[in-house]
DNA sequence: GAATAGATTGTCT
DNA sequence: GACAATCTATTCT
């Protein structure tokens, strides 16, 4: 386990790549939420990008700008938050310049820090990887929820931070079949051999 | 391990 | 009223 006093967030320039490239620099990083009940983070393991206006999977798709997603269309390095399937929140990381509304799902986690406090929000042992192998369950596991929408990214108590990674490898999305030609992108990003990503690669 | 069904709610058409 | 960047339990192989 690492040294929590050891953590540092990164600085807003991190933020500041081309989509593509963020989501592969964000395997291996650190995400970190402090709460009252104390803090608990995880080694980023699967990351997604999301490109609008031309991919048709992003909630930017040909354009489309709502209250939902009015933080893709911000400044990057801020948490964009929504509620998937009415019981999940997935957190992403809002990347490009101003009015270019691209962002990165995170969707798994390795813990790394507050183990016992992600298994008591989660309600199960903190060995089994169920802890934080979804966007659904890391943002549980984190406390991670609608309050972080449009949250800065290097604050005191929401940051990532740098972190040892391993072989990256990538395949398209997983859940977007409604995307047409962009279903097979792929732009996902995943650890090879990493136990919590999600949907395990024939790897 | 894989496949399937049901839960559940904010958002947009 | 339909849908969604999912999760869980259950029922199989």
């Amino acid at each position: 386990m690492t040294d929590e006093r050891a953590l540092r967030p990164l600085g807003p320039d991190f933020f500041d790549a081309p989509v593509l490239a963020l989501a592969r620099a964000l395997i291996g990083k650190l995400l970190v939420h402090r709460t009252p009940e104390g803090i608990a983070a995880g080694r980023i393991v699967e990351t997604e990008a999301y490109r609008g206006p031309e991919d048709l999977a992003a909630h930017s798709a040909r354009g489309r700008r709502t209250r939902r997603n009015e933080v893709m269309y911000g400044p990057p390095g801020h948490a964009y938050v929504f509620l998937l399937y009415g019981t999940s929140w997935a957190f992403n990381v809002v990347a490009a310049a101003r009015e270019v509304p691209h962002a990165v799902l995170i969707r798994a986690l390795e813990p790394t820090h507050g183990l016992s406090l992600m298994a008591s929000r989660r309600r199960m042992e903190a060995t089994r990887r169920e802890l934080t192998n979804g966007p659904g369950k890391l943002s549980q596991a984190l406390a991670l929820d609608r309050a972080h929408d449009g949250a800065r990214l290097s604050g005191p108590d929401l940051f990532l931070a740098d972190g040892q990674r391993g072989a990256v490898a990538r395949s398209p999305r997983i859940n977007i079949d409604y995307a047409g030609a962009w279903v097979d992108k792929p732009w996902r990003f995943y650890e090879r051999h990493n136990r919590y990503v999600s949907v395990r690669p024939r790897d």
